[in-house]
Order: C-alpha cells, then structure tokens, then sequence
DNA sequence: CGTCCGCTTGACGATCCTCAAGAGCCGTGG
DNA sequence: CCACGGCTCTTGAGGATCGTCAAGCGGACG
C-alpha cells in the first residue's frame, strides 16, 4: 500500500502539481515526506470525521469529494483530477470523504508534517493559497450550476466540463472519445439530480447528435457547439 | 465617499477581521493601504468583470456576491457580514459582483496594494489563506443545500443561519427578534428557489409556529428546535 | 390619503422525482 | 465459448414539488 516515494523529477504530473512552484530544496523537503499510494476504484482515502488526516497531489485517476445530509442524501461537491491537491490541510477533522472515481495514484503527506511543511516554505504556501483560491471560483460556479440550471444544461455543462480535463482516445469507430470515470448515479451527485434524469437528458443529448454514447461510459462529442449552447456556456 | 481612514485601535471588528492576526507593525501597513467607505443599501462595490478592483473588510452591515448564467438568472454565492474579507486579490478581473444588502461599512483597500502587503507580511497572508478555507467550507455547505435540500430545509436552514450571525433587537412586542438583510427575491437568489416558494415557505414557518414575521423584514425565532429541525441541522 | 413596490396567495403547469419494469453490459462459472 | 446472474442503465407512467402567471393585499412614503 505505502510504496517508498518514487523520483519527482520524472514524476508526470511535476510541472501541474503544487510541486510545479517549488525549487530543488522544497521539492526535496516535500517528497521526503511523501509517500506514493495506488487507491483503485471506489476505495476512499478520507472518511468525514476522520482525524489523523492526510493531503495528496493527484498523479492519475481521479477522486470525487462528497458531503451529506443526515439522512444521506449525497452531493458530490468536486471532482481532482491529475495535479489537483487533495485534503483539508487545517481541518482536526475532516469535512467532507475522498474517494477514488477510478484507479488512481497519488503522492500522500501526513497532514501535519505538511503543515509544518507549508509554515516553513512561503512558496509551497502560496501555491496552495492561490489553488485555494481558484477551488473556491470553481465551488461557486458550481454554486450557481446547482441553484440555478435546468438539468438539460446541467448535464451538457459537466460533459463539456469532463471532455476537457479527461485524456481522449479512440473508440471502436475511431472517433475521438473519452471514458466517463463517473457512474450516472454519482453524476447525479455532482449535479443534484436523479439518476433517471442524468440518463433521459443523456438520451437525449444523443438523439440530439450532440454526442455519441458507447458502453454506457464511452462518451464522443459530436457537436460541441450545441453542447455548449444548451450548457449556457458563453460564445465558443 | 473616500474617507482618509479612521484608527483601527477603536474599530468594532479590530478583533475579528483580518486584522486580529496582525501585530502593531503590520496593522499600519495594512492601514496605511486602506481608505474608509460607507455603501449605502443596494449599492455596488465591484462589478463582474471589473479590473481595477479592490479588497475590504466589513466593518457594518451585509454584502452579497452575486454570478448570474447568460441568460441572466441570478445566484448569490455567498454573504458578507463584519469582520469578512471582501474581494477576489488574484483575479484580475472581479467573477463576481459585490453589492451591499444593507446600509455598509468598509475597509477598502486597492487591490494591487493589497496583494504586495501580502506578500511582505507572512501573516497576512497566513490568516487570509485560512480565511479562504473557511470560505471554501461554506460554499460547499451550501452546494450541499442548493443540490440536495427542499424549499422548506433551505428556507428554515437560512433563517437559522441568519438568526446566528446578525444582531439581535427587541421588536414591536418585545420578543427577541432581527431584521432580515434580504428581500424576500434575494432569499430566491441564495437558495435557488423564486420569490413565491420563498414566501409561500416562510407563511408555512410561521403557521406551525416556528417563527413570526412582523413587518415582512423583522423575523422572530419562537421555536429554534423545529426550525433546525426542518432545516436538517443535525442534533441541536 | 393615494400611489408604489414588495409581498402574499391562488390556480395552473412544467420540470423533475418516484416507483417499477425491462434491457444491456460484464464478470463468473460451467 | 456460452449461459447465467448481478448490476447499471434505460425507459415508462404517474405524482410531487416547485415554477409561472396573475391578481390582490399592505406597508412605506410622499
């Protein structure tokens, strides 16, 4: 489970990472407090509650964050991909559970080695408190998705949205693709919706010739212009 | 409108702003920077879009931020009470709107000026980093709310939220009692429901006697237990 | 006292959820 | 290699919640 930390130099997410703003000196400091660690999917790494914490950088895979009511309705309130930071650095306790969407590595800090990490090294700080910064557009964005789009719009805007951040290759036919790492019930999550909802305005995105459904995940986008049009995602 | 800046030695949110973290050093650079303002209700700050920004603290009163879609539905992402730190630093063009709610008082400082103390003062920058994580954790508290919530959860829910973070009065019949900042149209845009769920949800409230509303503005908790209750607080 | 604006209330309708059945994909085991 | 079972996903029917449209109330202010 807990490798021995592999050589950042070659590391592939080096340069996207938080690790991308640190000089040789900090980066040493970091990954000798790191630890490599492969989560396959569905495994969680952070339960809410949980104390003795821990942050990551995402190296592949990708992880959802989730909240939910007390009688378990679940909100997905972010999805990390590749070079994103994960975890509550200052929290005792942790706010929200992190799991893996699909096998996934990544290079993990015990919490507070980190922050000690982060008090000594102001560039290693800054780094987080601008990523910080952008998780916090992004939650808002989210913010107004949820409160205030219908659910065609919804899903349109978070296929967009994934087509951007996931490698793309070739399906069966050829065609340019990319695999969904989300089942349609933890789309729903992201989006507050139902899974029969996620997969009638699939359907009809397809029917649409918006997009191309393979395999239930496989996912081509065939007109990313109505795509976007219906996400009310602005001009091109 | 711009005020030279009054002494922070005697300003009510010396000990919860910002400010709190700073030593006597750092608290007149910051100073030095800010200006005095005063907003009056419905009056903008900073507009989506804007480049030549600023940050500020709350001193009085409540603001909104505010993200609208193209087609211009609105959703408030977040509210600003004294002592909360106002503006986006980084960004060097404003993503969202900041408007005043009620009659305000501000620190206003340029941004740029702002962003170079940051990076002179370590503790600054320490305590607005935390700041931000905080802001992070409320907002996706309430994606949890906008996503997974009914009208009756996210109404009771804000009422709740609201009775806690503003002052308190006695009204007409001497109950313990406080204005609301918002319109019954700004509870829509915070919680993604209209004008008429709001309401309809708020008659509900006080017809099971949870609240009463003298005044459309002036709300009294008669009974928290049922309110949390509804709002899906969990145990008291 | 009259007007305006924000709020309330009602009737109706659309969107989305719930419940239910069935189809497709996948791993397992014969 | 095919058959089977389980799980996810799709599809449909019906219903609840919330939105839309419209009218009327009432407090605030001139």
């Amino acid at each position: 489970m807990h490798a021995p930390h592999t050589n950042c130099a070659v590391c592939v997410v080096r340069d996207r990472a938080l690790c991308a703003s640190l000089d040789d000196e900090e980066l040493k400091a970091l990954s000798n407090i790191g630890r490599h660690r492969r989560l396959s999917r569905g495994e969680t790494l952070i339960w809410v509650g949980e104390s003795g914490t821990v942050c990551a950088n995402v190296v592949s895979g990708v992880l959802q964050m989730t909240t939910a009511t007390s009688d378990g309705r679940e909100q997905i309130v972010g999805l990390l991909f590749p070079g994103d930071f994960v975890g509550q650095p200052f929290a005792t306790e942790a706010s929200l559970t992190f799991a893996a969407l699909t096998d996934a590595e990544l290079c993990v800090y015990p919490r507070t080695a980190f922050v000690s990490l982060l008090s000594e090294h102001g560039a290693l700080e800054r780094a987080l408190f601008h990523r910080t910064m952008d998780a916090l557009d992004e939650a808002r964005s989210r913010m107004l998705t949820l409160g205030r789009r219908s659910a065609g719009e919804k899903v349109a805007g978070l296929l967009v949205e994934l087509s951007e951040r996931l490698p793309h290759d070739a399906d069966d036919t050829g065609a340019d693709s990319f695999e969904l790492p989300l089942s349609r019930a933890q789309i729903a999550d992201v989006l507050g919706l139902t899974i029969e909802t996620v997969s009638r305005q699939m359907t009809k995105l397809r029917d649409a010739g918006a997009i191309a459904i393979a395999r239930r995940r496989r996912i081509a986008i065939l007109d990313l212009d109505r795509l976007m049009e219906r996400a009310d995602i602005p001009h091109a």
